[in-house]
DNA sequence: CCGAAATCTTGCGGACCCCGCACTTTTCCC
DNA sequence: GGGAAAAGTGCGGGGTCCGCAAGATTTCGG
């Protein structure tokens, strides 16, 4: 299942990863406008030009994380067994995801996360990830389903919803003050866009 | 209602019209990576440097038309009456904007579509009015159910559902071979979405 | 173990983008 | 009509991103 991955490779992602964390952190620490992509190569110690190599824009690299973190998602809902629906899979893997054993999300992820959803440049790119990060979860789901991504609306409705409940429940759980723990919006977000959104009763 | 509208801001906006169809026609037709923010100033008949004081980017002008057809939905949906379910008063107000009367989307925006979510440069950019849109409907969606977009996931949920309905359908349509019309398939989706998405059985 | 082939890294050069600033032109409104 | 407010323009510069052609490193067959 896990190829060995000779040196060459190893170093690749190893080179990729220190870019990527590099220009989270830095941008993070210092505001999007103030890191420069000499400053990300020199943190990872290559050249310049070799950031470009790995990623076409600072944005992309930020936001590579995002887009790794959406694929394990996908994997983990590949591992749910068949015999579950697929909304029991989705949440579970959900759930899993974003609130391990109910705990806190690392902090380092959430600065990132906000970073992503607040300066306007990276906006983009993370929703460009999370779009691809679809696709690749509508396959999934067309693969358990034995539907046709190409043709069923389904799989890509079902990747698409999720997507959006995901989205929505992270951004009130960034915004809300007092804090609140995120696995339950998670839950309930995804919960509700299953029953179809039926219209609140209003209080 | 309507403002009289002065000189200056009629003078405004037709300029801020003609950059972003002269970006959009330029683009299509040759190709983005082949227009320089140059050729675009140049056939709206301003300086190159008046055409950042409208766009931060070539992206932003191209996209900013999809944007304007994301805000008449929202109006649509906010003139639709009360007394409808929120679910029948978007799809009125989808049909009515992406097929009205039935007839077949006009060839323009069918183009501009197909280069927003095909240059990968645009991508983003496309799915950022996406959500700015959604944003916007989510709030006349509260104001509709009387609930809160700070608070409830509800509004969100519907918005942001809305806008993953709409754009599958619409993608759907854009790799349909055959063609096949697009009212039905957004019809479609939206009653996919608002019966929760239950699984297909499988044939 | 060796040397050719494949692959990765790097520096250079250049086209382009985007913006701040100061200046000119146009529109507004009394 | 004339001064204030706003829009358009030219210039300059810091950055980004990429193609290209060496140079460095890893891989792999013999």
């Amino acid at each position: 299942m896990e190829e060995p991955l000779g040196l060459r490779e190893r170093k690749k992602l190893e080179t990729r990863q220190a870019l990527s964390w590099a220009a989270l952190r830095l941008a993070v620490e210092r505001g999007l406008e103030n890191v420069l992509v000499e400053d990300i190569a020199a943190s990872a110690g290559v050249s310049p030009r070799t950031f470009n190599n790995y990623f076409s824009s600072k944005a992309e690299a930020i936001t590579s994380r995002h887009l790794d973190r959406g694929r394990e998602l996908t994997e983990q809902v590949r591992r749910r067994p068949g015999t579950e629906s697929v909304w029991e899979s989705i949440l579970e893997a959900a759930l899993a995801q974003y609130s391990p054993n109910d705990r806190v999300p690392d902090p380092e992820w959430t600065a990132g996360v906000r970073l992503m959803t607040s300066e306007p440049t990276l906006i983009g790119e993370f929703l460009r990830a999370s779009s691809v990060i679809e696709r690749e979860l509508a396959q999934a789901i067309a693969e358990r389903t034995r539907t046709d991504v190409a043709v069923d609306l389904y799989p890509r409705l079902v990747a698409a919803s999720v997507g959006a409940a995901i989205e929505v429940a992270t951004d009130r759980w960034l915004t809300a003050d007092p804090p609140i723990p995120l696995g339950p919006l998670v839950r309930d977000a995804l919960t509700q866009v299953a029953a179809g959104l039926p219209e609140p009763s209003t209080h």
